[in-house]
DNA sequence: TTAACATGTGTTCAAATGAACACTATATGG
DNA sequence: CCATATAGTGTTCATTTGAACACATGTTAA
């Protein structure tokens, strides 16, 4: 069991790593916590080893591993996170080269793979506003992650129309695509002009708590 | 533009650290792709920092920062990533002290915040079979993540019953909890034994990719 | 009462690490 | 043809960083 000192060390070294991607050395944890000695830092990191909390490589400068947790991001080795940009409304920018560049309401993190996505896929997230899609199992407050790609009839795409984006299954009839919401009481979208396609949807997140 | 030696370089340090934690060494680059001398690196790690694809603090040890490319785990500085372990069948053993050690079937990761959790907090997933939920709009193949707490009626739950893990929600009725199916194709659960709850749904993540 | 552990101070030194100079070769653009 | 950029080699040195020793004090458990 760790004593209050150890784990207010290993907190730090923790915090560091997840605020400034670095493990502190030494002496940068003698600064935090005002020991007149790197050496206090080596006890403290010495006993945290011994104890399992972490391991570092003898001689190497900055160099530990935190053991899984299994629920901290220093666990986190499956790589290809994605930190993905949500928005409430989607700009209409979107999906433009310069698109990284609009700031968008949040951001949520999640590995690609989940998403069946490569590593550093391009995705962004849409809040939903409303029910029109409820048929389609989602729900208002939802966050759905959209990829910039062309769409295949039946897929759940963000589509701009009149200067805003609507989320609704895309369809063909007769070779004219149209937008249809996955709930009743919202008619079918027949866009007048060309369809602008913002991105199509990948996966979605929902929080319950 | 980086040229094609560059980018391997930039590749190279964002693996290291997407593996390791760490950021490489001017020696570890060296050693990586054969060069001869560490100013090699040097030369390489100095194009870059020019070309804006990354900063270094001068004089310090693998102190390297990696700007927002928002779509890459690097850029992730919100903090609080769970990772998050994902069972087809949620062992019964869960959830114990020990569970951090049943291996799950995969792992995903998302931030503690998306899913309203405080950072480190305990969850797992379990990924979806079958359509006893589809009426609470939980597909099958979608995971559904889990926190161990006490359920208030009306939540989602994982149980045990009869040695086997089912996702419902937890209701009372004079004073006795069931569980119901959100499908009406399946009778409600009266437990003749104490119910276990395994946890409580505080989150969902779909794929349609 | 004693031993073990925790938590340091003070100091020195070895190794790791970054910095930088002079040089060479090749490619590219004006 | 010349200047600049890229991409190194070879080498040396300064600084950062980790390691480790001797010592001290307080706490806890046997």
């Amino acid at each position: 069991m760790l004593t209050d000192r150890q784990q207010a060390v290993l907190d730090f070294v923790r915090a560091q790593h997840e605020r400034l991607g670095l493990f502190p050395t030494l002496r940068e944890i003698q600064a935090h916590f005002g020991f007149a000695s790197p050496f206090a830092a080596t006890r403290h990191l010495q006993a945290l080893e011994k104890k399992g909390a972490l391991t570092r490589q003898p001689g190497k400068a900055r160099a530990f591993t935190l053991p899984a947790s299994r629920h901290s991001s220093a666990s986190w080795s499956g790589g290809g996170l994605l930190s993905i940009p949500v928005f409430g409304v989607i700009p209409a920018g979107l999906p433009a080269a310069n698109a990284q560049e609009i700031e968008p309401d949040e951001s949520v993190a999640v590995d690609a793979a989940s998403l069946g996505l490569r590593r550093n896929s391009r995705v962004f997230g849409l809040r939903v506003r409303g029910d029109s899609m409820i048929g389609a199992n989602i729900l208002e407050d939802d966050i759905v992650f959209l990829a910039p790609r062309e769409p295949t009839p039946g897929q759940i795409v963000a589509a701009l129309i009149d200067g805003e984006s609507t989320l609704k299954r895309f369809l063909h009839q007769r070779g004219r695509p149209f937008l249809r919401a996955e709930n009743p009481r919202y008619p079918d979208l027949l866009p007048a002009a060309e369809l602008i396609i913002q991105g199509v949807m990948v996966g979605l997140l929902r929080r319950t708590a």
